[in-house]
DNA sequence: CGAGCGTCTGGGAACGCTCCCAAAACCGAA
DNA sequence: TTCGGTTTTGGGAGCGTTCCCAGACGCTCG
């Protein structure tokens, strides 16, 4: 089934029936109506093949999520939220959303340089890449537009991403805890190849500067996002007596929360403890953590939104826009429940 | 970029070319190494639309999760799971997968009929679709091979599935809190109209059968898969005095826990708990849950697996395959840590 | 030395659309 | 009745592949 047999079907040419299916005007009112009941009978769609062939987009967008080591072993739903939020606006702007997970630094089909290259996306959503990853420098030179969650260490002023502000959340979270009469606060942060734990160290490092209190070495440990490294993080703090962790994000602050009690001490009592992303596992674990939460479904939407006004070219690169963050307290910082249940 | 380009470079015609990218015999040795080396320089990918306006396939599969509510609310890694598992296949066998996220029940341009229709993609997977479903009916007339994952309730004969044993399953949960000596068993079930949901609660019965246990409808509840309900089944069930419940899932285990705590009673002394899937949460929570884990890396890739299997006509429909569980023991059924930390 | 056969190569047609241009149909006004 | 302009329609060309067929070439063998 195709235009040439709708049109035969109505009595038309090709010509008239693509018109009617692209919605172009000058089309008779009767012969419309025609047509639109036809299609509609034959449940007809054109194809989508010789229609990207003709006019060079395939009305494809894809999703990059580079990082393999967090797609098999993730232990939340941060994902999946960010693929629900892309998932409402391509759906709503009629594209389609192509997902590629895992490691692709390899130099075969599947390499992302390889992907990206292929023609059979307008456009690509990149998750969380670091700067030291070989696709980077390439990055610049692709044939399309593409769009960066989290912001990139290189480059940022010449790359349309979307991003929460890191400092001004890590800050706010640090005080909070200040706030709280803590005075040995540490903090575990995330690789410091990703923008985002850069950003989240500064902003706790404001935080205390601000309060005057002193920034001590010793309580800060650099890790990786995962559990193993807020736990081995954590008991090499551990010896230097702070009386809080700020963590880089909620799944190192669980592995934290490991190491506290392995160590006889109690949370929020002897140290509380914050995390950061607000996934589902921090209303999970007990204590339920106190979190700064990110907007990931609002992230993606507002990247697929970007992306797509990009290749639309509804508005002119490089875009960074950045999302609200929200401290939500819990009993990890705040021993009593705050509302009953 | 196109074939004639690079056919143009090599002093070759367009069509050796093509029998060079497509590995056909009968091509000079000599003149495959040429073309290779201009088409390595030039980093030319052959036009996917094109390629499959004339083959007809577009080596890309969907995979489509319609229930909209679990994709955003979704307590758990669950989803990326099963993505994982399919995005594995998919990649190492040169396949594309398009991600259908959420409700897609609507008569617009979004609905599951109409995405199914559209000849973009080669085959689908469909995952938790229920019988009511108003695609179900439909999806016996698709243009091409779908395969589900977890039983549909109805036509399972003539449908390729990927499931586990349900059966099975619930009741080497339910035998193993005979074996600690409850004799109230509960059970929280899914949605009836979810074959696992039916299978399960048929496996506990089965196991208290054998057990010469009564089965009490008091201590059945029907609910849904979601935390809300599995508090709200709690409470109903907890005036017959419970000293064990079943719950259809992890998550709904969450809120039975929830229920439990808040009468005042604890895990496992008063009630032991045992939830399913042993997705990240039943690890997180406090005490950690006992579980019969899906392997669900597997499942997603067994589907995909099968689903290209179609594709290329490697193997009849309509194909059945049922994965292993495997009781997972924790302490909100066993008090003591098994194994020290 | 020519027939016969395998290997290798080139070019036309087709896939199903969109886009452009030309022509047909229609309209009201002179 | 004719004319200019607008609206409506049809068909050719082209997008970048694959597939098929025909032909060139080289080799063997009678």
């Amino acid at each position: 089934m195709n235009l040439e047999d709708i049109a035969r079907k109505a009595g038309v040419s090709r010509s008239t029936v693509s018109r009617v299916i692209n919605d172009e005007p000058n089309v008779n009112a009767g012969t419309r109506e025609l047509i639109w009941n036809i299609i509609r009978k034959e449940n007809f769609q054109p194809n989508p093949s010789a229609r990207a062939l003709v006019r060079r987009q395939t009305q494809i967008i894809g999703v990059v999520i580079p990082t393999s080591e967090n797609i098999f072993y993730t232990d939340n739903n941060y994902w999946m939220q960010l693929l629900a939020g892309i998932s409402q606006v391509t759906r709503q702007r009629n594209y389609a959303m192509l997902l590629w997970l895992g490691s692709m630094t390899g130099d075969d089909e599947h390499s992302l340089p390889k992907v990206a290259n292929n023609r059979l996306m307008d456009g690509i959503i990149i998750a969380s890449l670091m700067h030291s990853h070989p696709l980077f420098k390439r990055l610049l030179s692709l044939p399309y537009p593409f769009v960066m969650i989290d912001r990139p260490l290189e480059h940022a002023d010449k790359i349309n991403y979307v991003s929460v502000d890191n400092v001004a959340a890590a800050d706010v979270a640090t005080t909070h805890l200040i706030a709280l009469s803590r005075r040995r606060i540490a903090h575990i942060s995330g690789d410091m190849q990703i923008a985002d734990a850069h950003d989240r160290l500064l902003g706790y490092k404001n935080a205390l500067r601000r309060a005057g209190l002193p920034i001590d070495d010793n309580l800060i440990a650099e890790g990786y996002f995962t559990q193993q490294a807020g736990y081995d993080a954590t008991r090499r703090l551990l010896p230097f007596q702070p009386d809080a962790i700020f963590a880089g994000s909620d799944t190192v602050a669980l592995g934290a929360l490991r190491a506290v009690r392995e160590a006889g001490l109690e949370v929020p009592r002897d140290i509380a403890l914050v995390g950061f992303d607000d996934v589902d596992v921090a209303t999970h674990v007990d204590p339920p953590l106190t979190s700064m939460r990110q907007p990931l479904i609002a992230k993606g939407a507002a990247a697929a939104e970007l992306l797509l006004d990009l290749i639309q070219n509804k508005v002119q690169m490089p875009q960074q826009i950045l999302m609200e963050t929200e401290l939500v307290v819990r009993e990890s910082t705040v021993p009593e429940p705050l509302v009953a249940a």
